[in-house]
RNA sequence: GCCGAAGUGGUGGAAUUUGGUAGACACACCAUCUUGAGGGGGUGGCGAGCGAGAGCUCGUGCCGGUUCGAGUCCGGCCUUCGGCACCA
């Protein structure tokens, strides 16, 4: 051990020691207790940035911890490595996306390495290798076969300087997700995963997942978006299919006069064909769909409306109602069709009043009158059913089930559950993904490419245009192929998927990385899987978290895999900020972790991150905190380099001794159980450092010729350094192994404390005058409540308070407090 | 509008699991020692006000309540951040 800290050889040597151990390499163990760690896999944008490194260092305390506490950790690493960022790269620079994520990854992976991170490097993915994603195709093609995957044609979010199509999901405020433009609709085929079909599930799951943070279980049963109410089947005047609608309040419905569609519905043009009103209705479709639809949905935006020039009827009522086109009426949620009540729906009552619609009422509250012509605004609360035929009287919550339940009997309708989500739309019109195994034949139509042809690998041998178009449809010797069903020419799917499609089964290949006989080994997955612990940042709440459980039990269900979701508990961490906002090269507040680690080493950066705050808060980044860290790094140090060595005092016991044993036992405590229980690293490392404070007292205090400080005060240096282990593990090791410690620290247990030895000798009782703090004493800890009494009321400043009182009543927590009620 | 999270010193944050000394630990700052200086390091101080001091009063977004005792529990607000939002 040299005298001086010196973090860049002492990282060199321990990274090169676990890389040659394979310290870190796993195998399954039936008979070890397995626990899987993972962080969100980064895609290789170039450089490794503040929020990864945060990210990883949280992962790799959890993972050394519970290698020091025994478990069988898989702690894998890899590249979601397909995707635009390579595409637009490649036109700028000219370059091939191929090339310029292999450099990537190779930059970042040698990046990740001087961070120390205990990663199985064996187990390494790239997803853009045909390796991985022959098994996504192969699981698209299953997918087909179970009808999980479908082919449609349908207005799809679109944008154009990304040309190409957007999930839902991906659309944040009207604009893309990723370069921020408002998204066009346009009409076109599609591949989609019926994520619908789990809709039920994937929500009752968000109650069964206690290990989730609540905020992302809310934004994904919001994103689900399930509401009970009634289809009702409202027969059209003249003839044909009847018009469906989903409503969540069927109690409403002798009150609905009107019948509204959203300007996308293939009925609206159908219905006003051949009548006076058909332009006026093209009119109204043309400027609402060719609108940005950040306007349409707008908060101000007016509710207008254009009558269709047909009508339907009200079930229950006979009631013929006009049928409008109104470009509030969202195509996308329920049927796109919505009966308009407009007594009690605020939209339909502005929309009746605008054009002169007829408002019945049908829900009265109690003590009150509604009156149509006077009404002002449109009643949505509760009361009795009024102008309901058989209903009248009846509380309107009851109404609901009681009208459904007539409709059923009827056969227009009845009691349903809708659904918010859409089914998630992966076709991609891009270079860098992986293809989807589809061929289409003009005689068979759509083929699935045959099993024994996977993968379809992505042609690599291309010139990447300019344009940023995908060049595969133009790639003739790629496109034309023989129907694998036919035989005759035939001409292969050129969309990619959405890498959104990668990244929801990733985990899983994790466990079996190199197997080649499947989609996954399921000895290994049953072992290795669910993810126990899953750390990402909350970006990724609803996108990636809920495909990730959708795919988890498409593959149970295919008897793949054992587990009903991927991540059993989940940690979100906040972002790294400076100066007040988040780190990005547009506000030019990055700080580069590379520049750091040349400067302090790792393991001052990994403790900072730890310890500016708890993982699931924002961290602010100063510098002044990385000195801070690096100080009390150096602190340590000088501590164990002078320590050392054992040294000769006396054995036996003393006050002094014991004190001490009881402040390592007491700091192996409060760091596992903040380690283990709450995540909390920043408190963790506090408890360190107190520690460490006090051993620097005790140390110059040259108290060793008390008996038994000598033995007590090497206890201590080495808990510091196991307790500090999983935070800072280069420079951990170096004094580990000056203190005569076995190298490959995660393989020494978790030292563990002696209850024993936190019992307190003597112990600090408060000592409060109604409720105030009016002094202390500090007394042998099994001095009976009448003693301490005693002692209390002896203390001057106490008797201040009480003189000329009457005690009435003394509350005694024992260990702790007095508090002497006077008055 | 609905849902979620959070408001504590100059700053990051602790104490919230279990109601019991509010401000651990660190950063910054001040004083002081070491040094030719700088850097580094050591020691001490550091919520506000009053006081020579002992100590007192106030203080965890605001108002009220429960309690011997509330940052913590309950009721009602305010603010900030995040998500969803013309969802029928």
């Amino acid at each position: 051990m040299e005298r001086k800290y010196n973090p860049e050889a002492i990282e060199k040597k321990w990274q090169e020691l676990w890389d040659n151990e394979r310290i870190f390499n796993v195998a399954l163990d039936a008979s070890k207790e397995k626990y899987y760690v993972l962080e969100m896999f980064p895609y290789p944008s170039g450089n490794l940035h503040m929020g990864h490194v945060r990210n990883y260092c949280i992962g790799d305390v959890v993972a050394r911890y519970k290698m020091m506490r025994g478990f069988n950790v898989i702690h894998p690493m890899g590249w979601d490595a397909f995707g635009m960022p390579a595409e637009n790269a490649a036109i700028q620079h000219g370059s091939h996306p191929a090339i310029w994520t292999m450099k990537n990854i190779r930059q970042m992976r040698s990046q990740l390495k001087r961070m120390g991170f205990s990663y199985d490097w064996d187990r390494e993915i790239a997803t853009c290798h045909p390796e991985y994603y022959r098994w996504e195709q192969w699981l698209f093609l299953r997918m087909l076969e179970k009808g999980l995957v479908y082919r449609k044609k349908s207005i799809v979010n679109y944008c154009e300087p990304c040309q190409t199509v957007l999930a839902n999901e991906q659309v944040e405020a009207g604009a893309c997700w990723r370069c921020g433009t408002p998204v066009i609709q346009r009409e076109q085929q599609g591949w989609f995963f019926k994520i619908t079909a789990y809709a039920p599930e994937l929500l009752a799951w968000c109650d069964k997942l206690p290990g989730w943070p609540e905020k992302v279980l809310t934004m994904q049963r919001n994103w689900i978006g399930r509401s009970e109410g009634a289809r009702i089947l409202f027969e059209r005047e003249n003839g044909g299919e009847p018009i469906e609608v989903f409503t969540t309040r069927p109690d409403t419905l002798y009150g609905a006069t009107f019948m509204s569609l959203a300007p996308e519905h293939p009925l609206c043009l159908e219905l006003s064909r051949g009548t006076p009103q058909e332009q006026a209705v093209k009119d109204l479709i043309n400027r609402v769909l060719t609108q940005d639809w950040q306007v349409r949905v707008g908060e101000d935006s007016e509710k207008e409306g254009v009558f269709t020039g047909s009508y339907c009827v009200n079930p229950v009522t006979g009631l013929r109602m006009p049928v409008y086109v109104a470009n509030f009426v969202l195509y996308e949620y329920g049927t796109g069709a919505v009966m308009a009540v407009p007594a009690h729906d605020q939209r339909d009552f502005e929309f009746a009043k605008k054009y002169g619609l007829d408002i019945i009422v049908v829900i009265q509250p109690d003590g009150e009158k509604l009156d149509p012509h006077t009404m002002t605004e449109a009643y949505v609360d509760e009361g009795r059913l009024v102008n309901s035929h058989e209903f009248n009287g009846m509380d309107n919550v009851d109404a609901m089930k009681a009208v459904s339940e007539k409709l059923s009997a009827m056969n227009k309708g009845g009691r349903t559950i809708n659904y918010r989500i859409r089914d998630w739309g992966i076709s991609r019109q891009r270079y860098w993904g992986a293809p989807i195994p589809i061929i289409h034949c003009p005689d068979c139509g759509v083929v699935p490419v045959p099993d024994k042809d996977l993968p379809v690998v992505l042609p690599i041998d291309i010139d990447f245009p300019p344009s940023g178009r995908s060049p595969l449809p133009d790639l003739d010797w790629w496109v034309n192929v023989d129907c694998p069903s036919c035989g005759k020419p035939a001409r292969r799917e050129t969309d990619t998927m959405d890498t959104f499609v990668e990244s929801s089964w990733y985990f899983d290949r994790y466990a079996c990385p190199r197997y080649d006989r499947g989609i996954i080994d399921k000895k290994e997955v049953a072992y290795w899987l669910p993810v126990d612990q899953y750390i990402g940042g909350i970006e990724h709440a609803i996108l990636h978290l809920l495909y990730s459980r959708f795919f988890t039990k498409v593959l149970r269900d295919m008897n793949l895999k054992e587990s009903d979701e991927p991540f059993t508990n989940l940690l979100t961490q906040g972002m790294v900020i400076k100066d007040g906002a988040k780190m990005s090269k547009s506000k030019g507040n990055v700080v580069d972790p590379e520049e750091l680690v040349n400067r302090y080493g790792a393991d001052t950066v990994r403790l900072f991150c730890l310890f500016a705050s708890p993982p699931e808060r924002d961290l602010d980044w100063t510098s002044e905190g990385v000195e801070g860290s690096y100080r009390f790094l150096n602190r340590v140090w000088n501590l164990i380099c002078q320590h050392r060595e054992p040294g000769t005092g006396p054995s036996g016991e003393s006050d002094r001794s014991r004190a001490l044993r009881r402040l390592t036992h007491k700091t192996i405590k409060k760091v596992s159980d903040d380690i283990e229980h709450r995540f909390h690293f920043n408190t963790a490392v506090a408890a360190v450092m107190e520690m460490t404070n006090e051993l620097a007292r005790v140390t110059q205090d040259d108290l060793a010729r008390e008996p038994g400080v000598t033995a007590a005060l090497h206890e201590a240096l080495r808990a510091t350094v196991l307790l500090l282990s999983p935070f800072v593990p280069h420079v951990a090791e170096e004094m580990w192994e000056a203190l005569g410690g076995e190298p490959g620290m995660v393989r020494s247990p978790w030292p563990t404390f002696d209850p024993a030895l936190l019992v307190e000798e003597e112990v600090l009782i408060v000592v409060q005058v109604n409720g105030k703090k009016r002094g202390e004493v500090t007394v042998p800890a099994q001095t009976s409540e009448e003693e301490i009494k005693e002692a209390a009321l002896a203390a001057p400043n106490v008797q201040r308070f009480v003189e000329g009182k009457t005690i009435r009543k003394a509350i005694f927590v024992p260990g702790k407090l007095l508090n002497l009620v006077a008055n």
